[in-house]
DNA sequence: TGAAAACCTACTGCTTTAATGGTATTATAT
DNA sequence: ATATAATACCATTAAAGCAGTAGGTTTTCA
């Protein structure tokens, strides 16, 4: 039930991007610098992110990355999906329809996806600007203790 | 982000002994049976549910497990957190206090937190005797969608 | 033309997962 | 007593995934 450095470094990645573009392009040199993560390793992780056209690159000098939207038009969900393959918390729930042969009869799947319903709704319930903003917190999810 | 075998046949594992102790005990051989998993697996996990004592178990003839209290008195959260060992989405959050050193200035750890929170509440508040009613739904939960 | 950047592919060591196998111990029916 | 049926304990292992490294290619621009 973890989260890979993937998923985390990338998450990173794209708050130092929206703390530093300004009007330019970032380096991964210097977002490996800032964040102590190696570049090498977020060249990885950056080609993830940029499949899906979620950054803007520039390559050669002063080149770098930037991100395509605004900062509070991307979730954390939108970030960590990619990174990490996807949510579900269990393989059963990766494809539609499910797959298993014991799913009609199986009482635990509904606990499996309730679980994948919460995470899904909470991560997408906080956008790369609202962590820039430090504004993360429970009310960002609207439940009731 | 996912769930091992190890948490998934645990709560399977205690769903069916709810389902069939009746007033005696279930061996693992008839567990493996329903169930569709390894005899010798089931061992090894139904060892860990049972150092905190969550099972009654009978040696020899008619040997076997049964649950040490009512259904309704164990969550699933409690069958996870000792079957996946902790339910923390970043290691970061295993340890109070938390040892990074980058704690102090790191952005995302709100959102691991928060995340750490949902997933507990969520799965504290399904039972064993919820899933043996059928009884999972999103109200188990009480969110506004 | 040379420096600085992204881009691409492969490899590797390590750890975890998901089991399997064997032996010892305990309890009970006959 | 003894055969049987069960848990208890410990070691091993094959495969997969994780967390990077390494090395080269291409593009851009001063």
């Amino acid at each position: 039930m973890k989260i890979s450095t993937k998923g985390r470094y990338a998450l990173r990645l794209m708050v130092d991007l929206a703390e530093n573009q300004g009007e330019g392009y970032v380096s991964l040199k210097d977002i490996a610098a800032r964040q102590e993560i190696s570049k090498k390793y977020l060249e990885q992780i950056v080609s993830v992110l940029n499949k899906p056209e979620m950054l803007l690159t520039n390559r050669g000098y002063q080149g770098g990355y930037r991100l395509a939207k605004n900062a509070n038009e991307y979730t954390v969900g939108d970030v960590l999906r990619l990174t990490e393959g996807g949510l579900a918390p269990v393989s059963c729930l990766e494809t539609i329809p499910i797959q298993c042969d014991r799913a009609d009869m199986c009482a635990t799947l509904p606990v499996w996806k309730g679980l994948f319903d919460v995470v899904n709704q909470y991560l997408d319930s906080i956008t790369i600007q609202d962590i820039v903003d430090n504004d993360v917190s429970s009310q960002n999810f609207d439940y009731i203790i």
